[in-house]
DNA sequence: CCAGAATTGAGAATAGAGTATCATGTGTAG
DNA sequence: CTACACATGATACTCTATTCTCAATTCTGG
């Protein structure tokens, strides 16, 4: 039994309302924006339950702090601003995953992440 | 200036010795194996150097610790095997990162991972 | 509405990775 | 060989991410 309280909701609908993965912090910050006096064990506390529920995936990838993000957006990979630092869903995967490994290794999933420059911060500058 | 040491010897020696990465405590075990008394401080003091003269990089693997690698192997990936956990080096790459970003985003590098189950933990099991 | 279980906020506590400190030991140029 | 900068080992410490604690509050079923 979990119950539905405010503070869940802000959490969820803040995840929902981004377009890229959050930090607990950012999470904090836009479900505080919703509900104001929501503490950060709390987003952590709420992002357990919905992960046990299989409602939000962490991602993590190296060089920044975890990010969390709804699990109804289907497979997908990220790209990484090298100057904003942000995190960018991406659509589409690449084939042929499965050439890389030896005969006798399975493979089940993959990460892919694309480290670069983004358009806003491209255009910005040279 | 930085000296050679038998230290500095032995923790390069592992990393070579090694086919995957390895992380902080595998190198401090394996250089003690060489030559005994090697603290950990030393260890990361010894990658730092390293990685300075990009002779080693770091292996960032979400979900696993940090791991070090001699940086003479080339362009390649990795596969982690969700049951012994262990990392292993995957040569080749894939096409087509590029088409995944919008036009007005540049990429410049990209890290794969595959995760699945290796060859030896495989046909241990069913 | 009621009871009891679940949740919350704040801050302390923990965990893991890496760094600082400092007295001592070692490598290298000359 | 000597001087001296650099490196070492042990340990304490820092930093960041996350969990725990606990009293107080909020849900949900009936």
């Amino acid at each position: 039994m979990s119950y539905s309280t405010r503070q869940r909701e802000a959490i969820l609908n803040t995840l929902r309302r981004a377009d890229r993965p959050l930090t607990p912090q950012e999470i904090r910050e836009g479900a505080n924006a919703d509900s104001a006096g929501i503490g950060l064990a709390t987003v952590y506390r709420a992002l357990k339950t919905f992960m046990a529920r299989k409602e939000v995936l962490l991602v993590e990838i190296p060089g920044n702090p975890p990010c969390y993000e709804p699990a109804d957006r289907g497979h997908h990979h990220h790209f990484v601003c090298d100057r904003c630092r942000h995190i960018f869903d991406l659509r589409g995967c690449v084939q042929d995953l499965d050439t890389l490994v030896p005969r006798d290794f399975s493979v089940q999933r993959h990460d892919i992440t694309l480290y670069g420059v983004c358009a806003a911060c491209g255009t910005g500058e040279g």
